[in-house]
DNA sequence: GCCGTTTTCGGCCCGACTGTTTTCAGTCG
């Protein structure tokens, strides 16, 4: 049984095994096969040991001979004799000093050969004692950055939630227009916040300016700045006080379509563009596309770089190297859903549970948002701290809807219930019950521990039960805080796909569950998917956004979102769903 | 180690910044 574990595993070792070439300086090329084999591996989809038997495995772009058999190995074996040889030439405590800025594999190489330093204790140590300067390329100045650097990987808080990224962002975005505007002709998020990725190591902005200098000098003497780590014409890094690490990248305004595009990257989508010019006999660097005799034939706009490769315009939330250059070059790239499409929200609590505010204040919001309907999901029985309702409460509850709906327009509320999967995968309110709404959310909120068996059943038990429409956070993960249940999802789609029991990007921030990953899965398997933003007050509905961007990468179009449809089809499909029962 | 519109060898994305250099290596994105 191979598992996304064994994925993880293997992407792992093969992690780990460029990260220790790279420390014995071997062939850059070599390594980074090994890095690109690991990033393939993690995000394959399907099962691993199957594509191996039918030897689909070396056929994968990236995936030669030499990795093909290894991962075979591994999964055959448990590990890997190539592997087990490395860790015994260098020391694997040495691949935490890569986490330090300024050292890389030449530097760990040169510290563990020089100085014997084999951990980032002995590094800190040495360091502190003065033991540092004086070898080749190491003066005072460097011994200084490096105690900072392990100073600031100690303390600095890992990566950030896109949810805080984003309203960060735009505080920086608008102090540094605010001053700096006569010289800022474009400026643009870029980096991973721009692909809208789950978490955020760092801040990447993008500024077209006539006179760079003097907004750099601006950018490095702004309110938030505590330390400046690079200050040039054209590139400077600024650490803030929670330590997080700001880039502003300045190029002039007819490259600045070029620059955006290289600098929201991914790395490895790049790369592609990169290798895709070359044989097209082009470069492209972050100024522009340039053909051999170096004449420049795009720049001023991203849309352009991707015409001068033959290629539509890819968005953003798409460039992770996942086939989206392959699918753009077929002309079957996905028409990405949009916030706009969104007119409904079904996951949403008020103070009858643990929500803050009482529906009519929630409603008048979603009409703001445009919404033709939103459902009021409160939690039920056996979750009592949050104050979660019986069947009782819950039909009165369903009273008072309909009287608030008699005196609506332009909106309608349903009502529904955040129904609690017992730790037997039974539902903790009684089908009778479950009948008479409009929406039934099943979710867990316990028992997070059981074994990848128990768990898995106990899903698939909760979303056989014919009134169940939707599985909320369905992985249950809570981003740095808790790893999602221990359950075979492969699986759990393909029950939900029978049923037609939908799937929730849960919008919260520290959530976003499903991942952009199995929302891609759950679209293969022709499941569809509810975005929803499990709100606690009404401001919360604005969190949508976060669930529409995880829904983007995870290639997903309006049609295979349910809340997109209008009001009208909307109650069809629920209407349908009754009969079928 | 991977790969092929220069296809089984010989390439492999590209440039900025820092610190240590007196012309460049290492790191980073």
């Amino acid at each position: 049984m191979v598992t996304k574990d064994d994925k993880e595993k293997i992407a792992r070792i093969f992690k780990e095994m460029a990260d220790l070439l790279a420390i014995k300086g071997e062939n850059p090329f070599r390594i980074r096969a090994y890095e690109k084999a690991s990033d393939i591996i993690k995000h394959l989809s399907g099962n691993l040991e199957e594509i191996c038997r039918q030897e689909k495995i070396s056929k994968i772009p990236g995936i030669g001979k030499g990795i093909a058999e290894k991962v075979k190995v591994i999964l055959k074996e448990g590990t890997l004799p190539a592997y087990e040889q490395l860790k015994k030439s260098i020391p694997p405590g040495l691949i935490e000093i890569l986490s330090i800025p300024d050292i890389g594999p030449k530097t760990a190489r040169l510290l563990y050969e020089k100085v014997g330093i084999k951990s980032l204790e002995e590094l800190e140590e040495a360091a502190k004692t003065g033991k540092l300067k004086g070898l080749p390329g190491l003066g005072a100045k460097k011994e200084e950055n490096i105690l900072r650097g392990i100073n600031l990987y100690k303390t600095r808080s890992s990566r950030i939630l896109l949810g805080k990224a984003l309203p960060l962002v735009n505080n920086i975005l608008m102090e540094l227009k605010e001053k700096a505007h006569p010289v800022i002709e474009r400026i643009s998020i870029a980096g991973s916040l721009r692909r809208g990725k789950e978490t955020i190591g760092d801040i990447d902005i993008l500024a077209a300016s006539f006179e760079p200098s003097s907004l750099m000098r601006v950018f490095t003497s702004l309110s938030f700045v505590s330390q400046i780590l690079a200050r040039g014409e054209t590139k400077s890094s600024i650490l803030t006080p929670e330590g997080l690490q700001v880039d502003l990248r300045v190029v002039p305004s007819d490259c600045f379509g070029a620059a955006i595009q290289y600098f929201t990257g991914s790395k490895s989508h790049n790369i592609k563009l990169r290798e895709r010019a070359i044989r097209r006999r082009l470069k492209i660097n972050e100024y522009g596309v340039f053909t051999q005799d170096k004449r420049k034939i795009a720049g001023k706009e991203e849309v352009e770089v991707y015409r001068v490769l033959d290629l539509p315009f890819i968005p953003p939330e798409l460039r992770e190297d996942r086939g989206e250059v392959e699918a753009a070059e077929k002309g079957v790239l996905p028409h990405l859903l949009n916030q706009e499409d969104i007119k409904g929200d079904l996951h949403i609590h008020t103070r009858a549970s643990d929500g803050m505010d009482e529906i009519p204040v929630i409603v008048e919001k979603a009409r703001e948002k445009g919404y033709e309907y939103i459902a009021i999901t409160d939690h039920s029985y056996s979750l009592r701290v949050a104050g979660g309702l019986d069947s009782k409460a819950i039909l009165s509850q369903v009273e008072v809807i309909k009287n608030i709906n008699s005196r609506l327009t332009g909106i309608k509320v349903f009502s529904g219930v955040e129904v609690n999967i017992k730790l037997d995968g039974s539902l903790d309110m009684p089908d009778e019950v479950l009948s008479r709404l409009d929406v039934v959310i099943a979710a867990i909120h316990t028992g997070f521990k059981q074994d990848r068996e128990t768990m898995t059943r106990r899903i698939i038990k909760a979303i056989r039960n014919p009134f169940v429409h939707v599985l909320a956070h369905p992985s249950g993960r809570l981003l740095g805080e808790r790893e999602g249940y221990d359950i075979d999802f492969d699986e759990v789609l393909n029950v939900a796909a029978e049923e037609g029991v939908w799937m929730e990007i849960n919008s919260q921030p520290e959530r976003l569950d499903l991942t952009d990953y199995w929302a891609m899965e759950a679209k293969k398997r022709g499941v569809k998917v509810v975005i929803n933003t499990d709100a606690h007050n009404k401001d919360s509905l604005d969190f949508i956004k976060l669930g529409v961007i995880t829904a983007r990468r995870g290639w997903l179009e309006k049609e295979d979102v349910v809340n997109t449809l209008s009001l009208k089809e909307f109650a069809e499909i629920l209407k349908q769903r009754r009969v079928r029962k």
